[in-house]
DNA sequence: TGGTAATATGTAATCGATTACACAAAATGT
DNA sequence: ACATTTTGTGTAATCGATTACATATTACCA
């Protein structure tokens, strides 16, 4: 059986209160007290048992990610990858651990999160991939689990959430290729009912009215399901017969990495005759030749924010929502 | 509070052995009783603590993923994606969760693991990116974790594995550019030590044998540190001055993409002047242009077998290591 | 120095499960 | 019908921490 506080507490020849006192270095422990106290944990390499703390004060340091949209595709796409990393940078050395529960239904499951909040594995959770009037958004207020939305989703009552200017990137894309000359631009946006999609169709609307182009609606395509190279390749595959643009404007890189080869297959060159655009800024997109012009969210960032946040609002703290800027990168794929 | 063990044993008129008998649907509780208890649970949403479970047992089902090496470009590897993404298959719906331990030190921390585990926060792990020699897993083995290792390290006592053929890959990898009429294939291998590293690189040397061609040393370089598009791009870059060659190996999609991209800009045409194969069969692989020639593993089955091993193992049954086969996937990049 | 206030420490209950052991009830055999 | 075995439940200890409350110790002041 491994070392538990009754064995540093007769080592140290004093009670378990005090052993406990000491480990949770708030209360008045004489200082003679606590460094013999000290040095028996050293000594015994004690750790606390966490499922023992954690029954006993009723509180879970496991941060939950819930990814119910589709498992399997969520977790290989590069935001979520980076967004991880950025949670881990605000994690690191202290308690939180992040805790990915499986679930069969890969749809729109939130109830093997809930049960996992119930058994205390997490005692919050993150929220990824948010479509508009997402319903978990209200169940996971109701189960009283403290939670962040990652995005920002319509039609669902009060959350707090991180997001990024989806909007203004969303323009600032637009007018980088009306910049460029372009006239009628191809937006392959994300699945319809993400929010992300909705704020980048916004601003690619604001910026024709600033220009005072007209908005051909034949030339706004949503994808059927993901974000990824396919879909883009699909999308302008069959796009490029039936209706005549300028250039590109993907939401989201992997989508252009698509479309990109599209183009090349059709003998269109990229930059030149067709500028295109990204959204996001993954590693790949300066590694593809030619590079890849888009517009970076600080995922990083995000991630760490977010794992403050959630932190926070696991300790009882109020915390309120944050919106992150994003910028435009500039190269090769619209020159 | 939330409904315990005690409120269903009053509500259901038997005594909390006998729930907990009905919950562990291991003994011999009479079909009527069974029957009242489960009602009550179900009535009561009644969802078993997973702490006290933990502590009184002993027992962790949480699946440490150890990745020492560095944690942020480890994640946002897509072959770890596709790791993670298939041991989901394998837990959805069982009991057992992943969790990742954060900790400062990005490198070879095995510490903030260790310490994950006497806490029993996780009860077994899976140690992922192993060098040769690597000093983690005779920590591992006298700490009595369970654990699995991804990866056939050299030079450390023995363990439990699952790898896929690195040597077959690379063997076949080559054997496919020397079909392809090349004589000097430059083979841009991952970092030295690790073992994915090792094993294709003897591939490589195989496949010359058979052929009856020379080995350059000068042709077999190592990255520095991580198998990323960059690395890839700076090697190509470095070596074009100084060595020729006609056909690139390289060892990993990623670096590939950084060496296509490399050959682009000095004009070099990939394919026919240049052919040129990566290893993994990452998503974009065949998304990118020209499509990448590459040797697939089947990675995700990998996941979930490691997964289901791990359990295993956990639970006291022996289990053994296993080799995953690799196949050649032909695209554009060598033709 | 004696009395009181402030502080440090200990005792024991508690969190919610599991399980050894005891005992009661039912099944079996003669 | 009675003794014996088998089977189903209950009682209570236990896992390893925290913490309210009680008590011992020290500090302070007149």
């Amino acid at each position: 059986m491994a070392i538990s506080i009754k064995d540093v507490a007769k080592l140290s020849g004093v009670s378990v209160a005090t052993v406990s006192r000491v480990l949770n270095n708030s209360d008045k422990v004489t200082g003679k007290t606590r460094e013999k106290v000290l040095k028996t944990i050293e000594n015994l390499r004690y750790v606390p048992n966490y499922s023992a703390k954690s029954l006993r004060t009723n509180i879970s340091k496991g941060i939950g990610l819930v990814i119910s949209h589709d498992v399997n595709y969520f977790i290989t796409f590069p935001y979520f990858s980076e967004f991880i990393s950025g949670m881990g940078q605000t994690l690191a050395g202290g308690d939180y651990h992040l805790v990915m529960v499986m679930s069969t239904d890969s749809r729109n499951d939130i109830g093997s999160h809930l049960r996992a909040f119930e058994k205390k594995i997490v005692g919050g959770v993150v929220l990824f991939d948010t479509m508009d009037g997402d319903k978990r958004i209200a169940i996971l207020k109701k189960s009283n689990i403290p939670f962040i939305v990652v995005g920002r989703p319509n039609n669902v009552e009060n959350y707090v959430y991180v997001d990024s200017d989806n909007e203004k990137g969303g323009m600032i894309a637009t007018e980088h290729l009306f910049k460029r000359g372009c006239k009628r631009i191809l937006f392959i946006n994300g699945p319809k009912g993400h929010s992300a999609s909705r704020l980048r169709l916004s601003g690619y609307l604001k910026a024709h009215e600033m220009f005072g182009i007209p908005v051909d609606k034949d030339l706004i395509v949503y994808v059927k399901s993901d974000s990824d190279a396919k879909n883009g390749y699909e999308v302008v595959k069959a796009t490029l017969e039936e209706t005549n643009f300028d250039g590109i404007f993907a939401s989201g890189d992997l989508m252009a990495t698509g479309a990109m080869k599209a183009l090349e297959e059709s003998g269109v060159r990229i930059g030149k005759d067709m500028p295109i655009i990204g959204f996001d800024d993954v590693p790949i997109a300066s590694m593809i030749s030619p590079s890849l012009t888009t517009i970076r969210q600080p995922i990083k960032d995000m991630g760490a924010t977010v794992a403050k946040m959630l932190v926070d609002k696991m300790n009882g703290k109020s915390v309120k929502s944050k919106i992150f800027d994003v910028s435009l990168v500039i190269r090769k794929s619209t020159s």
